[in-house]
DNA sequence: TAGAAAAGTGTACGAACGAACACTAATATT
DNA sequence: AATATTAGTGTTCGTTCGTACACTTTTCTA
């Protein structure tokens, strides 16, 4: 039973690839058919219904496998870090280089982000979740926002995943040789960052207000 | 003619309308077509022509509609600013309320964000950019923010606007009666926004690095 | 008031859709 | 070696799609 499964994951896994490729052609994941996707995987229609019961499932198949790379991709990105003074702008930079280079990948999940079905949507939602989870316990560890209260680190978290993600709606947009708007783009995407940790670092929990009021 | 053209635009405002109702009930903007809301607006497919070229044209038809609305919004919600301090609490709260009651609305604006065809899209991202801009402009003329430099208070203004739309998308996902999810989703936003307004406070243009280092 | 203009109707077409069906051919099991 | 299993094929069905065309009906214009 080797080469006979090898074979149907193989097409399965063209079928997958073409449902990316369709999409990172411009069109939605909301608006391609299953004969699109089996033409386009240089199979018959009804090929696809031995692999997933719609186009739906695919789709949900596509959300779990990205999700597994994206996990690794982090997990590497936390044991490379080096300096923590420069761990926002090399973690943009590094995050920004694989949007790009896996650009039909984070097409698709902008895509479903908003659109698609409910389950795909509640799907991709939960991994954003999951990141910033995992984000609040890197930061508890390395002991950088010891001083901030669960809810705050939580916000904190959240803000950061969400402020990365409108980044990659930008980044896969972008004319991938404009290398200036490409780096006028991260540029951005790392100040804001630096504005929200900044006020991280003098987050006051619950206690007094600031003494300094927001006017200078 | 008056009747007529009002006639006419009653059947415009339909098929407008009817696209809206139908992306409100789950379907994607790319996916529905023209018989749909010609049938949905009570009108015979032909008709459709009579008002737009395709779909598309109906969808920059209504991204200008709602951003006039926005505006409107936008400069009556300037006007009612009493408390500087409780300037971001108040105008969530507000936003807020405006996004569940014209939920459809902003379902559309979403799907269009990160979907819809290139047009749309870019229509829909000017649109953000725009009010990014303004809030630039506020903030100066509040001379709330004048220890920031051009840039950044550009990006300041840009992260505000992002992660208002980022929870506009968690908005309309979430249960209408669940006024408890509805306000922790609230609640978590301005505390998003005070983080970053807090960071903002304590920036220093490019001179000097902070005092105080990351850690406490 | 006759007639041009145009909003909406009704029908009709070819193309593409999802899905069911019986089929072939290759592999795994016994 | 005989048999069961299953990935992929080829065809066909009813439906829906966008769109073209000729039409009716209302309203504005000259």
């Amino acid at each position: 039973m080797a080469r006979r499964t090898e074979k149907k994951q193989q097409t399965r896994s063209n079928l997958m690839g073409a449902a990316l490729e369709l999409v990172k052609n411009g069109q939605h994941f909301s608006s391609i058919s299953i004969r699109e996707v089996a033409k386009f995987a240089g199979v018959v229609p009804t090929s696809f219904y031995r692999h997933f019961t719609d186009l739906d499932d695919l789709g949900l198949s596509l959300v779990d496998e990205l999700s597994l790379m994206l996990r690794q991709l982090m997990r590497k990105a936390r044991q490379s870090v080096t300096d923590p003074q420069a761990l926002i702008t090399d973690s943009i930079n590094l995050f920004s280089e694989y949007v790009i280079s896996h650009r039909a990948f984070f097409v698709f999940l902008s895509q479903g982000l908003t659109g698609g079905s409910i389950a795909i949507r509640s799907a991709i939602r939960s991994e954003l979740q999951f990141f910033a989870n995992e984000l609040s316990l890197d930061l508890r560890r390395m002991a950088l926002m010891s001083h901030l209260d669960a809810k705050t680190l939580e916000n904190l978290s959240q803000l950061t995943i969400n402020t990365v993600a409108m980044s990659v709606l930008e980044l896969v947009d972008a004319d991938k040789k404009d290398t200036e708007a490409l780096d006028a783009l991260k540029a951005s995407t790392v100040n804001q960052l630096k504005l929200v940790y900044l006020g991280a670092a003098y987050w006051k929990n619950e206690a007094e207000e600031v003494e300094e009021s927001v006017a200078d």
